[in-house]
DNA sequence: TTAACATATGAGCCATTGTTCATATGTATT
DNA sequence: AATACATATGAACAATGGCTCATATGTTAA
């Protein structure tokens, strides 16, 4: 039979904690961004961009040659860094300059430093 | 004719600066693995399932009815959370509860709030 | 040991995503 | 205007990943 959990014996013991923690929850549109955050963050080309740009601001093919990535690979990632609002440019000429828009990245990424280095 | 950025004029010009941050960036692995570890915070299930923990340890039927998921999408996504040392777990006859197993998750979830919430 | 409950897991399906390739856009120089 | 360089973008492909379904494992009580 297929399990159903509406009323099973631990579901009941534990409806008060159910309850807490459902009323506590932060609404469901923000977990919704944060998550989207992260994935933004968790793909190891964007975090080398990412981690490349807090050293110094950029060019597109600057980037392509410390990753040794395709100059296509990196503007497609940097469009996705962008539409997360966590990259910022300048054009200079032919040449565009990149850099980290947020302050929140650095922090963030230093505690996950932290907890892959334990 | 197919781009090649080995010699091409702006990379010329910032060979001092793609030097600069090709030495000082982290090591290959490091960044992979924090890679992976933002990968495991960027699906909307498993930052539902974290932010309940940081309410209260949890069985999980009970995350399942909390969250309005199936008791097996939720197991497969324990299992996720456990394979990454994001969670801890204790067992209590049939039930088994969940919590978070690290301090680090806290701060970065905390800045990841303040990003998405400017 | 049999039944019932709680959780874990493997296979399969569908959706998402990172890269490549080709090409388009934008800018400066001649 | 024509060429060259820097970047952006669309289509296509392969790989990854989350959920479902069925079933297995583990635990307790009768």
């Amino acid at each position: 039979m297929v399990h159903n959990h509406e009323h099973d014996a631990c579901c009941e013991t534990h409806t008060k904690v159910v309850e807490k923690v459902a009323r506590e929850l932060p609404d469901e549109e923000i977990l919704y961004d944060v998550a989207e955050l992260f994935k933004v963050f968790g793909d190891s080309t964007r975090v080398r961009i990412i981690c490349a740009l807090f050293e110094s601001e950029m060019c597109v093919c600057g980037i392509a040659e410390v990753l040794g990535m395709t100059q296509s690979a990196i503007s497609h990632q940097l469009r996705v860094l962008k539409q997360a609002r966590l990259v910022k440019y300048r054009r200079e000429g032919k040449t565009v300059f990149y850099s980290l828009a947020d302050a929140h990245i650095k922090t963030i990424f230093n505690q996950a430093f932290e907890h892959v280095m334990e």
